[in-house]
DNA sequence: AGCCAACGTTGGCACTTCCAACGATATGGA
DNA sequence: TCCATATCGTTGGAAGTGCCAACGTTGGCT
């Protein structure tokens, strides 16, 4: 039993590699979570920013998300026909549109919160709560001195 | 400074969230380490499964490595063609190919094992040699709990 | 006025992962 | 022996993601 379903030694101990395994298996059970709703994981991550800091343009939560303004576009389209976020221009600058969230959407980030709570007991669960700390801290140091832009 | 870029609240301390960004920082550092070399991760895959387990076939490398059959091809008529693998015909099982390392290979593989060991540190830099330990521990304990078959 | 920057939107490119189908070959019964 | 089934390498392509360019519109600056 010195196996990894048979994958090379090497690649076995590195932790680049291993970090990856977890990422994936952590992307596919929220993958799967988000999915029980009919969403994914942009459309989370812009209900929460819209949620947060409140009516903002598509621009703005673009770059609070890091999703490309394109992109955007087909997610607000996707929330605004659910009723979640409503899209309306800016009568200050009629370039922008602001975004914001509904009643529903907020009463629907409340469910996906909860989906996404049981997603991470599920990736979590072979550790205790001091190592889920501990593994937190590491980690969040590890994103925290890679964080920069990448340009 | 209670933002990570901005980056809303519930995301910044989702553990699946944290995990996936030290994978994507992982993963930009390696490939840019194994780009180096003119060299994708694949690559450096088959490479060291082939020098592992010696001559196989593609589609035993295949699962080894989890590269899919279709994608093995291409990576296999790569390193081939830098004479780093050879290709034959199995005389003892026509369908298949035999693949195995070259003395070149196993240079290049050595190479690519410095460039990748520099990656790591690059990687690991923000945390000391006790905390790498117990993050392998503990990102092992999550891959290998999250490791079978997902169907 | 003129110039430059930011906005939303469209369209598309590049890359990765995965699957389907094919002909060739091997294997295991009936 | 013959037939069904499975595996092999290979080709081609689907689907999803992230990214970028360009456009017309609008705003800010000097």
């Amino acid at each position: 039993m010195d196996n990894d379903e048979g994958t090379p030694r090497r690649l076995r101990a590195l932790p680049s590699r291993l970090t990856n395994q977890a990422a994936l298996a952590a992307n596919r059970i929220v993958d799967r979570a988000l999915a029980e709703a009919g969403v994914r994981r942009y459309h989370y991550a812009l209900l929460a920013a819209s949620e947060e800091y409140g009516p903002s343009s598509q621009a703005a939560l673009g770059r609070r998300t890091g999703i490309d303004r394109s992109d955007m576009v087909a997610t607000v389209n996707d929330l605004a026909a659910r009723r979640l976020l409503k899209r309306a221009p800016d009568p200050e600058d009629r370039r922008r549109n602001i975004v914001s969230i509904t009643a529903e959407g907020r009463r629907e980030l409340t469910h996906l919160d909860g989906l996404l709570a049981a997603a991470q007991e599920e990736f979590l669960a072979p550790l205790g709560a001091a190592d889920r700390r501990i593994l937190t801290d590491l980690l969040t140091r590890l994103a925290d001195h890679h964080g920069g832009r990448h340009d």
